[in-house]
DNA sequence: AAGTTATCTGATCATACGATCAGATAACTG
DNA sequence: CAGTTATCTGATCGTATGATCAGATAACTT
């Protein structure tokens, strides 16, 4: 029997190292961000994985529980790696807080683009997987990145600014600059990249939140 | 005979009104941009025109070939814009005439979402239509906006920013946020257009860039 | 070793999709 | 009006794609 698992289940079931499951996700992660769900075949998410495209089918349910699952997959990482960083911060105060974990979004989102072009890839008009992702995902993140920010404000730490627009600083300014940086090439013969580490771009982005 | 045109060729040979053709025109610029060139099927875009599906095989060469010319019917749209808004400022000083031009570019966006819709739709990795897109519409406009702002920076009307910021603001900024409207009522069950009017967004915009 | 289950493949199916074509209808021309 | 061209449709084709299935192989259990 295939191991089914339903398209919101996180996979923690099986903790052993199951490689070409493992594969096959990446590739899918690689691919589903690349080309968008419709535009990924699942032979050539096989392909990439080194596998026949029938296994998919019995490592997952149908094309659309392997993109959940990839989805799974990768926000797993980000949640994983901002959960430890809190974790390695107890007793410290929040704003410096607030600010690692801003440093430790971008420093995700700079080594995974894939998170972010995901997101952008299912920016459809009544998008079902959108929701999906929304609810599940991006919602819960951004909810915590909220109540934070308040907390800072409220207390004086940081300028008032709407909740919205911190957002939008981070995830915009913050993180898509990294995931359009192809089309930037495109467009100016530019890559942001080449020119500004990570690093640096985390400091503008820290000041500009945090104005320090 | 089909009335052929080649991709890249602009829809300036037949000026009469050819409504069933700008019918599906209208409803691919549409659906290719609520769902990307992959997931927009042609019988989906016939449907929403009112006619069948062969019909469009009969108007445009093929699928690939529609998709170019609804960009070029976007696109030309958008030029055609802004076109008129600089013949109606001739003698005008260039400051006045970028101020109104952004405003304009703003105006346009928020009426015609689809624009920046198909450009993020077609955010692939090596994707062909992205190249032709930017080589044929993004790049001329880009450049154009780039030498017009250099020549105020060195003028000193306005404050020297890098080329890239200019445009990363008028574009990400200031139009980005009218397509991305659904995703943050998603998100956060705010759409930004029904709080803010699109002439106050202008305002916001223009004051980042000209600092007043 | 034997039995059992998990993993993987080749062959194949059903369907959705883009494209084609013969022919109908409408519009235009002389 | 007759002839011609442009416009449009129903039927159908070829193919790409996701899914299925029987069976092979490997791994695991007792």
């Amino acid at each position: 029997m295939a191991s089914q698992t339903s398209p919101t289940a996180a996979r923690t079931t099986r903790p052993s190292a199951d490689s070409t499951r493992d594969r096959i996700l990446a590739a899918a992660v690689d691919l589903f961000s690349e080309r968008s769900f419709e535009g990924a075949t699942t032979r050539e998410i096989a392909a990439r994985a080194g596998v026949t495209q029938p296994l998919l089918n019995y490592h997952f349910r149908s094309k659309e529980h392997l993109w959940h699952a990839a989805v799974e997959d990768i926000f797993g990482e980000l949640t994983q790696a901002l959960s430890a960083r809190i974790e390695g911060l107890r007793g410290v105060d929040e704003l410096s807080v607030a600010k690692l974990i801003v440093r430790e979004f971008i420093y995700f989102s700079a080594a995974h683009p894939q998170l972010h072009r995901i997101i952008m890839q299912e920016c459809k008009v009544d998008g079902a997987r959108m929701d999906w992702l929304v609810d599940r995902h991006i919602r819960p993140i951004y909810e915590q990145t909220v109540s934070l920010f308040t907390r800072l404000v409220e207390r004086g730490d940081i300028p008032d600014v709407p909740a919205t627009h911190i957002y939008y600083v981070i995830t915009g300014a913050g993180a898509t600059m990294f995931v359009l940086a192809p089309e930037c090439r495109r467009l100016a013969g530019f890559d942001p990249l080449e020119h500004q580490a990570v690093e640096v771009h985390a400091d503008v982005v820290t000041t500009l939140l945090f104005g320090s």
